[in-house]
DNA sequence: ACAAAGCGTAAGTGGTAGCTTACGCGTATG
DNA sequence: CATACGCGTAAGCTACCACTTACGCTTTGT
């Protein structure tokens, strides 16, 4: 039983990312999800069980089967936390690049 | 040793992400890092190593000390990267979300 | 040439994430 | 009411990650 984790930790996860991929694509129930991944079906439900705790996908019961599917906020909200930290680390870097380049390279780089 | 990480992954873990913050406000030697931080200077080392696999970081030695600083294209390519994902799962959700409230909700999200 | 600073790496350890199998509960179907 | 489907969870195992200590190499200073 895996701890809290934030909605990065949470997408770090390859297999967790297909999952969150496919409900994303396509609202799916747990069988469905399974089905096109190469791990069994409880691990699915783990994998889900972290997405719900990190607020990334949602449930909805449809009769015996649990159909789960992205919820776009929780999406929305890593995104704007990813662009504070991109930005803070963008604008120093960009400050230390003009620094750096305008004496001796003009930045060639790559 | 780790193995070769993505972008994604690599920032996943909380230290790494601090190690690299601090080389994106301010170009610093390993040990200046480890000294603003609860670990060891190995284990900044071995930070530093991944963060260098993943192209999130540039080495230029000056003197007898090692100095790192972040490579803004890596951060680049990440968020290039990610804003796909997110535009793909987007377009999805936005569709899903359209079929699923006209019929019955109107979209009182949340 | 010798001592000290600054790193990187090897070896070893603890903790935990991810997976599987086994089981039990709720729900539809005859 | 009995059977089968769909799912969540517990228990256990394996592998890997993050960290520490110990060692060796390179570079600077006296």
């Amino acid at each position: 039983m895996p701890q809290v984790m934030d909605a990065w930790q949470a997408l770090a996860d390859p297999t967790r990312r297909s999952v969150y991929a496919r409900v994303a694509t396509a609202p799916s129930s747990v069988s469905e999800i399974a089905h096109g991944l190469p791990v069994s079906r409880p691990a699915v439900s783990q994998h889900l069980r972290v997405l719900l705790d990190s607020r990334l996908v949602d449930v909805t019961r449809r009769g015996r089967e649990q159909v789960y599917r992205a919820r776009p906020e929780g999406l929305d909200a890593m995104r704007t936390e990813l662009e504070a930290f991109w930005r803070g680390t963008l604008t120093s870097l960009k400050v230390l690049a003009e620094l750096t380049y305008e004496a001796h390279d003009g930045g060639g780089g790559r």
